[in-house]
DNA sequence: ATGGTTGCCGAGCAA
């Protein structure tokens, strides 16, 4: 089973260019984040078209995750749980059951720009919150993966220019910190358990020419607890998507598993 | 310190 996330940057400029990336990679399961979309104003259809099942939490203008399936999309949950006042689309999972079920929860973690401030501590909470909910799927002792945005560069190799980014919210030593607290619970960063050292980026910025010169960072990440560790067989980053036309600044990323 | 770019949406805000 392939499954992959892509922060799009957007469904209304960016469907065409993931209808074409889907075409290629074909990947069974697909997080997306930042939708940018009500629910009702994202183009289900076209994805149904080309064999996804479709379940999305989207809200207005901002934010919004949605996961594409090939397979049914089983006990659908949208929403971290932890605040019931909390607005923002950000979580969303559900299962997916192939030669085993896996628990699928897609996720956009909160950017937290500027730090400090506001912005930054709604971000610190939500990682509690997070990590709340990566130990009650730790409890439930299956396969399950919690991947998507990020907005964590969880060490100085994930950038191009470390030092850019001491005091930016995506790297602060709290960030870090919360990050590392989950996988501490036993989780495992796929990416990291494949493949080591520096130069492996998902995100380029729209400024200043990031992507001609390589400035980039990883931030786009895959979780997996024990079970669907066990069950890793792959990883990849499709970094030429960043080239292409009308590009998001992330692109996606992938894992194949054995399920 | 600022500005640089993009998407959403129709003026700024968020990233």
């Amino acid at each position: 089973m392939k499954i992959a996330s892509f922060n799009i940057n957007g469904i209304k400029a960016r469907a065409g260019a993931v209808l074409d990336w889907l075409g290629d990679a074909d990947p069974d399961v697909v997080a997306l984040q930042e939708i940018k979309s009500q629910d009702a104003d994202f183009p289900a259809a076209l994805f149904e078209d080309a064999g996804y099942n479709v379940a999305t939490h989207g809200q207005k203008a901002y934010n919004g995750v949605a996961l594409l399936s090939k397979l049914p999309l089983e006990d659908v949950s949208r929403g971290l749980p932890g605040d019931e006042s909390d607005e923002q689309a950000r979580w969303i999972e559900a299962t997916v059951v192939g030669s085993t079920a896996v628990r699928v929860c897609g996720l956009y973690l909160p950017n937290g720009n500027p730090a400090p401030g506001p912005k930054y501590d709604y971000k610190l909470a939500w990682m509690q919150r997070m990590e709340a909910r990566a130990r009650a799927l730790l409890a439930e002792e299956m396969p399950a993966v919690m991947l998507g945005d990020y907005n964590v560069i969880p060490q100085d190799e994930d950038a191009a220019r470390p030092q850019d980014w001491v005091k930016d919210a995506l790297a602060l030593p709290q960030t870090r910190d919360a990050f590392r607290r989950v996988l501490n619970l036993g989780f495992t960063d796929a990416f990291r358990a494949c493949v080591q050292g520096p130069g492996h980026y998902t995100f380029w910025d729209f400024q200043r020419g990031a992507w001609q010169r390589n400035d980039g960072i990883r931030i786009d990440h895959m979780l997996l607890t024990p079970q669907c560790a066990d069950l890793l067989q792959e990883v990849g980053i499709d970094k030429d998507v960043r080239g292409l036309e009308r590009p998001s600044d992330h692109v996606p990323i992938w894992m194949k598993i054995d399920a």
